[in-house]
DNA sequence: AAGAGTTGCAACCGCAGGAAA
DNA sequence: CTTTCCTGCGGTTGCAACTCT
């Protein structure tokens, strides 16, 4: 048990990705889905373990990730998140779609740390220097049953479940940490408002008021103004759903979809692509969600067309070739894969946009900064 | 200009839990 | 029921880029 098994077979590269890989990674990804990612690398080619491009395809290949640095609001919304979840960077990132675990915890070790006891507070009680030592005595003293509970948001989330829902409150003070509550309904109510079609601007976790749910985040984070906390409410809940998200308009020019990418796409209505990715099932609003998802399924696709009718990438990728889903596939699932198919149809547009405006060839621009210019739409130049 | 120190981030490692055999 | 395999998570490391002296 443990380690990667798939490591000891032979000699698999590690460290950092070549623009090759990445290349390899995403076509078949993008063609057959990720199915058995121990199997990905042997199917798309790769001298690599299925972890490592499992890891590679979440943390930077998904075209959708965000990148780019953080906004405030999406900082607070770490802050606020963290002093109810922990360390729990998937939950996290759950709630910031676009950003990955990874990405946050990165972020929230090499910056927001650093931050947080500038002000005077400390990182992992979320409470004022000074109280630390106390909350941490209690901490040791067995105080949380969880180890990784903060004390304060411990008895943040108790009270304002107790305000909210008394016996959720009465529960998590008595038999289960009150982060557990608070974040289970916390999700719950994601997931009901995914599901309920409503605008996120209609609806709170534990049916709140939006008044109600500013000022919780007040509690939560009461250095910052009122206004703030709105803002990073609304950024909380921006990826609850509605229906189905409108493609963006066809003469929107690169810098435009990108903005739109990031309003409408995102912001329209999806729950974040964590969980869509994770057995989220139903919505499908990725083509990589909807495509064979077994290894048999891609043996199939892979036998079935043969190398031969291999797609040709390139021009795919620089929007020659219309995107590989092909209208027999998607017309099974509804007007999310179609909305996805557009998606990515405009995301590789962009990506077109790009590298026609900037006169860059990808050869020159290839490694950190060739990935961070295709990947982020919202750049106007290339950084190099 | 060059070396040392710092920072940011991509990637790896080990573990836990669930599913399949 | 046990074993094996696979996935996902959180902690940690390594390195390139940046800043300072």
């Amino acid at each position: 048990m443990g380690g990667h098994s798939c490591c000891y077979k032979q000699k698999l590269r590690k460290g950092l990705w070549s623009p090759e890989e990445d290349e390899k990674l995403i076509k078949h990804i993008t063609k057959y889905g990720h199915g058995c990612w121990s199997s990905v690398p042997k199917l798309a080619g790769l001298q690599r373990c299925g972890k490592s491009c499992r890891l590679r395809w979440i943390n930077y290949l998904r075209p959708d990730l965000k990148r780019g640095t953080f906004s405030q609001q999406e900082e607070e919304l770490i802050i606020e998140l963290h002093a109810v979840l922990g360390n729990r960077w998937s939950k996290i990132a759950a709630h910031l779609p676009g950003r990955t675990d990874n990405e946050i915890k990165n972020l929230w070790n090499s910056c927001i740390k650093k931050k947080l006891k500038q002000r005077g507070i400390d990182p992992s009680t979320h409470q004022p220097v000074a109280d630390s030592a106390v909350a941490s005595s209690e901490k040791n003293s067995g105080a949380s049953s969880d180890p990784r509970v903060p004390v304060a948001a411990n008895a943040e989330a108790g009270g304002l479940l107790e305000q909210l829902t008394p016996s959720a409150a009465e529960e998590s003070i008595t038999s289960r940490p009150g982060k557990e509550v608070f974040s289970d309904q916390f999700l719950v109510g994601h997931e009901a408002a995914a599901s309920s079609g409503r605008s996120s601007l209609g609806f709170f976790p534990f049916g709140l008021a939006a008044a109600d749910c500013v000022v919780q985040s007040h509690l939560l984070w009461p250095s910052h103004d009122l206004a703030m906390s709105a803002a990073a409410v609304s950024a909380s809940i921006f990826s609850t759903s509605v229906a189905a998200p409108t493609p963006p308009p066809a003469c929107l020019d690169g810098a435009s979809i990108g903005s739109w990418y990031e309003a409408d796409c995102f912001a329209g209505g999806r729950r974040s692509v964590v969980e869509e990715s994770r057995g989220g099932g139903g919505g499908g609003m990725f083509p990589w969600s909807d495509l064979p998802t077994s290894d048999k399924d891609i043996q199939a696709q892979l036998g079935g067309e043969g190398e031969g009718e291999e797609l040709k990438w390139l021009e795919y990728l620089h929007g020659a070739l219309p995107p590989p889903l092909q209208p027999a596939q998607t017309a099974p699932f509804g007007a999310g894969t179609q909305f996805a198919a557009s998606c990515l149809s405009n995301w590789q547009q962009s990506q077109q946009f790009l590298l026609e405006q900037q006169q860059i060839q990808a050869p020159e621009i290839y490694g950190k900064d060739f990935h961070h210019q295709i990947w982020n739409p919202n750049l106007s130049k290339p950084q190099i």
